[in-house]
Formats: structure tokens, sequence, C-alpha cells
DNA sequence: CGCCAGGATTGAA
DNA sequence: TTCAATCATGGC
């Protein structure tokens, strides 16, 4: 391996209000990003190799690359989102003002929906730490490699063709178990054509949600993280177990309340950015004891 | 409804 | 040290 590139100068990217950049990418929503020493934290983002810290007013990014894609990173990092209205258009209740207060600088990301899909068939019934290494695994298998910062190559998330183009015990030795009929099933239907990622952009999310839903290994919560982390339905709200005991215990404390009754919570109560309150509930609930 | 499907981690023995 | 419970989602 050649001798790492020296840092270049950081590109700066305004940011419409606060942005908690650890918080952001340590919240479920992506399973490749690591905090360095410095408190930077650095991934991978379609083929650039990146380190991405907060400043003042805005984030300061590295690129491994010469020439960095401005453009991805800002759709990547929803850095134009403004985040004060988002926090405006929630219910004045007391659990959301709390989820706020506890982490106001708390983001959205926009994802790239095949590496999303894939990352979230596997996310299934496996903790975060998990879903890491599993992920971390395909890219090293199955990317293509990219210079990085250290010396160490990185790894692009693996296409749809190349996982098609694998057999099933080829991912099941990335110690996904059983979710590797469903991951293989996906990255033939879109290597394939046959599911076009890209034209579920122009439907209605419940229509959207519903293709997702053909794919085995994709019910509605996984569907749900697709539609609002890839694709920006800021309606979608994925209720996975912290999700709903921050329901319960938040606005049914006295009262045990049927999944049923959560989900209609869910779906009526949030206004129009109620993915971004999922956001902050779920990470209220699991940090609130830390 | 109730069961089953990896594998890493945690806690008990 | 071993071993069992836990985690947590979708398919049947």
């Amino acid at each position: 391996m050649s001798s790492p590139p020296p840092l270049s100068e950081p590109l700066f990217l305004p940011v419409h209000g606060a942005y908690d950049v650890a918080a952001t990418l340590d919240s479920g929503q992506v399973f490749r990003w690591l905090p360095a020493a410095d408190g930077s934290w650095s991934g991978v983002l379609g083929g650039q190799v990146l380190r991405v810290r907060a400043t003042d007013g805005g984030l300061l990014v590295w690129s491994a690359h010469l020439a960095p894609d401005l453009a991805a990173v800002r759709e990547f990092f929803q850095t134009e989102v403004d985040l004060a209205a988002v926090h405006q258009s929630f219910p004045d209740d007391a659990p959301m003002r709390a989820a706020v207060a506890a982490c106001p600088g708390l983001r959205l990301l926009r994802q790239d929906p095949w590496e999303c899909l894939a990352s979230f068939i596997l996310s299934s019934t496996k903790q975060i730490v998990q879903i890491r290494q599993i992920v971390a695994l395909l890219a090293e298998r199955y990317g293509e490699p990219l210079r990085g910062f250290t010396g160490e190559p990185e790894y692009r998330f693996p296409t749809p063709a190349r996982l098609a183009s694998v057999s099933e015990a080829d991912l099941r030795a990335c110690k996904m178990g059983f979710r590797a009929p469903g991951l293989l099933a996906a990255a033939q239907a879109v290597a394939s054509d046959a599911l076009d990622l890209e034209s579920l952009r122009h439907l209605d999310r419940a229509t959207a949600r519903t293709r997702l839903m053909t794919l085995h290994g994709v019910g509605g919560k996984i569907a749900d993280c697709v539609l609002l982390f890839a694709y920006g339905f800021d309606t979608a709200f994925p209720v996975d177990v912290w999700v709903a005991r921050a329901l319960q215990e938040l606005y049914f404390p006295r009262r045990r309340a049927s999944a049923a009754r959560l989900h209609r919570l869910a779906a009526t109560h949030f206004g129009p950015h109620a993915g971004y309150a999922q956001q902050y509930l779920f990470h209220y609930i699991r940090t609130r004891n830390r």
C-alpha cells in the first residue's frame, strides 16, 4: 500500500441550525461511520472516503480524494434542512420537548437507497454492533477498495450486481445467518431491474412501501426505515422495540397500550416531520440512563 | 397467536 | 471456564 495522502484543507459546509455529528452518525441510521481519537468521524460515502467534524456554523469535511463531490456530501448530511422549523412542527407535548432538549442537533441523513435497503435487511433481530460487523465484512469482501486516510484501504458498499453474483453460503460467511437469502434475492431483483429503486422516488409513500415489502426480509419496519432514511419520506415512522418502548412509557405511562394503539399514535400524532420525531424519541430513550 | 431463524454479548453457574 | 439468556424482526 502506498503512503497515505496528506490531509487536504477541509471543505466547509454551512449548516442551518445545530448539527450533532456524533449523535447523528451513531443513532442507528448508518452502520459504517466510526469516531476517531480527535473527535472527528470517518466513513465511506459512495466512492469517497471522508472525515467530518462539527465546527462553528457548519461542518468541516476532509476527503481522501483530490476532487470531493461536495453536492453528494451536502445531500448525505442534509445540511440545508432548517432544523428549527422541523422542531416547531413537532407536537408541543412533554415527551417531545424532553427528547429534543436531550439532543437538539440530532439530524436525519439521506442515504443511497441500495445501501440503506441492504443494511436494514441485515438489521433484523440484530443489535447495532452486530450490524456494523456484518456490513464491514460484506464491504471488505465484495466492495471496491478505496484509498483511505491511513494507508489501510477502505471499501465501497458492494453493488447489487456484485452481491447478486455470489452464493448464499458466501453471504452467510459474513455472519448474516438467515438474512442471507433475503439479501441475495434483493440484490438480484435490483441488479436485474425487476426492482428499480430510483423509480420509488416518484411514488407516493404507501405505494413505495408496498413495493419494498414485496421483498423477503422486508416488513413494515424495515420498509419504513428505507422510506425515511433513503427517500426522505418524512412521515415514515419506523417502530422498533426502542421506539415502541418510548411511545408506551412516554405517552401511555399508566396503562399498557397495544401495538395497534402505538402504531395509530405514530401515524397520527407527530405531524409532517414525524420521522424526525421518531429519531428523537429513539435517541432519547436509548441514552436517557447514560 | 406462537414459534423459529445467526451470532455477539452479557450474566450466571 | 462453560453455558444459557438476551437481543429483536419477519415469515409462516
